[in-house]
DNA sequence: TAAACGTACAACCTTTTGGTTGTATACTGG
DNA sequence: CCAGTATACAACCAAAAGGTTGTACGTTTA
């Protein structure tokens, strides 16, 4: 079972699929921060903001990096280029020019 | 405030990052299908479908077309590709490319 | 016209999410 | 070495998500 891949699918966009997590990504993708330099962005606590942090890391959408006693975040571009290439896939489904389209479809009709 | 993209936003990955609803929206890209057809594609009930349908429909994935009692469903490739965009944005700005980084990110530093 | 079909939607339940506070631990600097 | 800083993480809570069943209503069709 493919089921892996969606798992990280759903992971990927659920990650992406809020406000505070979509800005620490930009952040991160153009520079390095720690958490608390992150959580003086938002109105909320350190904690939520390291939950955050944590969800986008999971999603593989960012890497820490010890300093010291800081972590430091940095934006995984790999990862937002992976996400646009699903969708794309859907784009590509929608042309019709997608042969295999089981392997995108779970079941067939 | 420009809330009402991020609000868009949200509701875009957020529809995004479930497996049911890619699927939904995978085949109602390649053609359109009823509601009760959709349902026989997965193990849940016709009503779990419908929400999942009407999710994708409030992100603007997909619209609902009537045809006598049926509502025929079919997947909006635009908003495919706006949410592409949105992701190719943030490639860009970790390719340091755009100037006015204000736009994009909530508070300045 | 009555039965069957397709949809809509309300009410309900459980799990997950997004936030909080509090505590423990590890590093830094004077 | 000890006070302050940065992180980690547990416990808790309210709200949202994802599912269920039941009911109502318009459209076909036999």
């Amino acid at each position: 079972m493919e089921t892996a891949l969606e798992d990280r699918t759903d992971a990927l966009f659920h990650a992406l699929a809020d406000r505070t997590r979509r800005d620490i990504l930009r952040r991160s993708l153009v520079r390095e921060y720690s958490i608390t330099a992150l959580a003086g962005f938002y109105d909320m606590s350190f904690a939520a903001v390291q939950k955050h942090v944590a969800v986008l890391e999971r999603a593989g959408l960012l890497v820490k990096r010890r300093r010291g006693r800081e972590a430091l975040t940095h934006g995984r571009v790999e990862t937002v280029r992976s996400a646009a290439t699903l969708l794309n896939e859907l784009e590509e489904l929608w042309r019709g020019r997608i042969g295999r389209i089981d392997d995108l479809l779970a079941r067939d009709d």
